[in-house]
DNA sequence: TAGATTGTTAATCGATTAACAATC
DNA sequence: TAGATTGTTAATCGATTAACAATC
């Protein structure tokens, strides 16, 4: 509600730290020492500590860390270990790659509707996720008191869409349109920016050349 | 090539700036404050001085800043008056999708082609990029001068079609995969994490509700 | 015990925010 | 001129890095 407690920089790192260990889980390794994590992913060491300790990883002094229990307690701590339901809107190119996407519920988010307002689209189906027409949005989200929001439309639409589905209950939204929505601030966005991690990486292009 | 003199942070917002500028440009808006910009974009407005400023902007006091001359800055300093040529690797569902999204090439990169280890792939095109099988991306490369490649492969596949791609000149690589890929230190990664985007709202959604 | 590795406390560094001077 | 807005210099804050104590 107020300030999270956990750092932001530290949030994004344990995915990368979960994504490295599930390499050696299935390379059959069991112990891992966080200086070696740090050498491999580019981090400092004392960070790599720091933010297993915020995940909640005890290790134990020469032996250092069991690599199941590093996976275990990073699953439970970005809750990687349940998942919610979540509605996603526009069943465009984008929000059909993101149907398709495996590997969401294990991160957290099963797609379990998707909605669209072309008539086209409605009462098929994209992978294993049924589309449909978005007048049913509000009924079926306050029903099933589904609380994630996948916002895939164009820009032009995401906010009045945005809005419809925050008027039914969604508090949490992950939007993919690049546009800066206007919302309550009791609802969390989270903006995926492609054209902003594109620029980052010309300019860092750029700033290499020179 | 260093530490780059532009604050990533600065780098991150100014494409949301840019966005908003539009906006008012095309509702016919001709100057703006940065304390309006600031109470919109929800930016403290010294910070919005500061970026614009690193973004070679200048106001007036009193009258503020015309919003078309921010819009060129800022195009200029992110270099989206331009475009490099990029190729595209893996065209599955995510990298079909980035073939259709429009925008790219505004901002700063257009893909001239795609290319897919499965043959019934190739020959295709996907929006209006050729598909072409993978064999042929080294001598294509190479005689074109691509320096900027972007990677939509499953995870398996990440590492060793990085390698093909940095081996054939690639310098600058968006890669779509959640993997921590290993290159040689000249080249620049920009990595679009899907899955810690996710679990970022996720978290916030839990920190929230309790 | 000695050595390796952990976890914590202190120092540094960089980004954000605050205070203020400049100017149209 | 007075007022609004810019741009800059100083203070704060938080994350990173360094130093060190704890422990298996």
């Amino acid at each position: 509600m107020t300030t999270p407690s956990v750092p932001i920089p530290t949030l994004r790192r344990l995915p990368r730290y979960y994504q490295y260990l599930s390499g050696l889980r299935a390379a059959g390794q069991e112990r891992v020492s966080a200086a070696h994590m740090a050498e491999v992913l580019g981090v400092h060491h004392t960070q790599v500590r720091k933010d297993l300790t915020m995940a909640g990883c005890l290790g134990r002094p020469k032996t250092g860390h069991r690599v199941a229990d590093l996976i275990a307690a990073i699953e439970g701590f970005l809750h990687w270990d349940s998942h919610s339901d979540a509605f996603l809107v526009g069943a465009g190119s984008l929000g059909t790659a993101l149907l398709k996407y495996p590997g969401f519920e294990k991160a957290g988010a099963r797609i379990v509707a998707a909605f669209d307002n072309d008539p086209a689209k409605a009462g098929h189906r994209i992978g294993d996720t049924p589309v449909l027409p978005l007048e049913k949005f509000a009924n079926l989200a306050e029903r099933m008191h589904i609380s994630v929001g996948i916002l895939t439309v164009p820009p032009a639409a995401a906010q009045a869409t945005a809005d419809l589905m925050v008027a039914s209950g969604i508090r949490a939204l992950w939007n993919f349109a690049p546009v800066t929505l206007d919302l309550p601030s009791h609802v969390i966005v989270e903006n995926l920016e492609l054209f902003t991690s594109l620029a980052l990486l010309l300019r860092r292009l750029s700033d290499s050349s020179s």
